[in-house]
DNA sequence: TTTTGGATTATTCTAATGCAAAATCCAATC
DNA sequence: GATTGGATTTTGCATTAGAATAATCCAAAA
């Protein structure tokens, strides 16, 4: 028998698929093409493989001779337990968020070697790599010239927050005008499912990371629709900075469903081809988000 | 006697002393405090001394025993030969530059490993993750889940510059209406002087690399005195894409000196507090920078 | 006191080896 | 023909020792 071989991407895959069943898009009894499921991540097979056994040993999937794994019926409890695990399995390995926190805490100097961060964290240099490359992509930290790196304060104060929101209220609603801009029926339709599906629920119990990704992902994904890339990654470079402090922010209901709101009704005029009253709702929506912040102390989560 | 070190970043660091003799900053007889000159450049004494020792052999500096370096009175022809030579040697061995234009030309893969790029451009591992820690910077590659890198498409077609530009027109003029926007007298004068020095010298004469250079710097200096670095971060990493198509486009004498004119213009606006109208007179300038590219098939060098 | 210049120390790079993991290949099976 | 599952190849990581290079220290000179 093949030795199992898990490394860290097989062991990402086979949360990514537990997420696949979990949402639906896998249902009991289908059948996990290897090859589709690959492209589908951007690997090869063999992490793949290595997943599906990792989950047919869980009892998720069922392995049939020569024919490949098929999706079991564990009930959607015992799914939802074992993301939840396998999340938090992934997030403890987590470094680089340790690292920003320490950072934005002044734990750690603005200048350190790698060999200092190599022995604090009980890093490889691979690793260190890695998470240095992600932090420089981020735009909160950079090489110095010689030897050892330099941390950037861009993100450390509280203005950042209302100046992050400052770039938004001006790129976000210009996008919406952009004569590019094409307001795509069926990534609207989605959008507006994701949103209606948060309301639905009661918004106490949700996780803090999944009320900001499907918040993020609805201003990214409108300002995708611009048509224009640099619109686009202009806004991910500023949502990824702002990112680092909200895991310190606190989370306020009531308000959360008000913006799930305003979201909905932008996503319907645009639906709706009403663009410039898209665009003002639009920055009206900011423009909330920004007032709110400004009057508290601590920085809230007030928009997301 | 002690044996020449000369790194990269010694000779790198000569380059830039070169480059202060040849503006000015340093006159003939100065003294060069290695402590002064390596603070200004961030890095320890030890290559700043070790490029002395390279100037010194050059004849551009002159070792008094137990008082340091000294300017000689090099003419200005052979100083400029040198700043040539040195940033020719730099820019021979920079292999980014070469990577970027194998890509944008498609001489390599999308998707390439590690390995052929190291053995293509026969590069050591730390020189090849330095410039694909630089190439995710600038955000045209990023590392594959598995084993691998992909070049991302996203500046290789001609749209790429309208995008930029369509970009560019939305957050330059709104940064000078930032409310904490404030004109510097002093930094705008700076800016004022460097663009009446290019209008002044022959322009067919100069450097493509110098003009790209003081062009970027008015624009990125003006969305500087926002105050807010998202807006500043955000337009130098569009420049940075910008430039890699750049070095492809051609040079029209003409339209430099109508841009030069209009940079001027814009700072006397600011200048005179006509925030309103030096945003409009920044939008127009982009504006017509954008009309003049779309007319030619082929990308032009429309501003800089 | 300030600065130099050599010496010392610390950090990173290089190169080589073995190993783990991902990609690819291919015969067997559905 | 499509897909699987094992085998094979390729790729990149971990580790190490030694070399190169940058940062820092300190006595001596200006």
């Amino acid at each position: 028998m093949a030795e199992l071989r898990n490394g860290d991407l097989a062991r990402r895959t086979a949360h990514e698929i537990l997420v696949m069943i979990q949402s639906g898009d896998i249902k009991p009894g289908d059948h996990l093409r290897s090859q589709l499921l690959a492209d589908k991540f951007g690997v090869s097979r063999s992490p793949v493989r290595d997943a599906m056994h990792l989950l047919s040993d869980k009892g998720v999937l069922e392995q049939r001779r020569n024919r490949g794994f098929f999706a079991t019926d564990k009930g959607p409890g015992r799914i939802a337990k074992l993301v939840q695990a396998s999340s938090q399995n992934l997030e403890d390995q987590d470094v680089y968020r340790r690292i920003a926190e320490d950072w934005l805490t002044d734990a750690i100097d603005e200048e350190v070697t790698e060999l200092f961060l190599q022995t604090r964290y009980d890093l490889t240099k691979a690793e260190l790599k890695d998470i240095l490359l992600r932090a420089t992509r981020e735009g909160w930290a950079e090489r110095k010239k010689g030897y050892g790196w330099r941390f950037l304060p861009v993100a450390k104060t509280p203005e950042a927050f209302e100046q992050i929101y400052r770039l938004r209220m001006t790129i976000e609603p210009a996008a919406i005008l952009e004569p590019t801009f094409t307001p795509d029926r069926k990534r609207l339709t989605e959008l507006r499912d994701d949103q209606q599906r948060l309301l639905d629920t009661d918004v106490e119990k949700l996780r803090l990371e999944r009320l900001l990704n499907t918040g993020s992902d609805f201003h990214e994904s409108l300002i995708q629709l611009s048509g224009n890339p640099f619109f686009h990654m202009s806004l991910v470079r500023a949502n990824r900075m702002r990112r680092l402090l909200e895991y310190r922010a606190k989370l306020d209901a009531d308000r959360l469903y008000s913006q799930c709101r305003q979201h909905i009704e932008i996503i319907d005029l645009l639906a709706a081809g009403e663009l410039i009253e898209a665009s003002y709702a639009l920055k009206k929506h900011l423009q909330g988000a920004l007032a709110k912040k400004t009057r508290s102390s601590r920085p809230d989560l007030v928009d997301f």
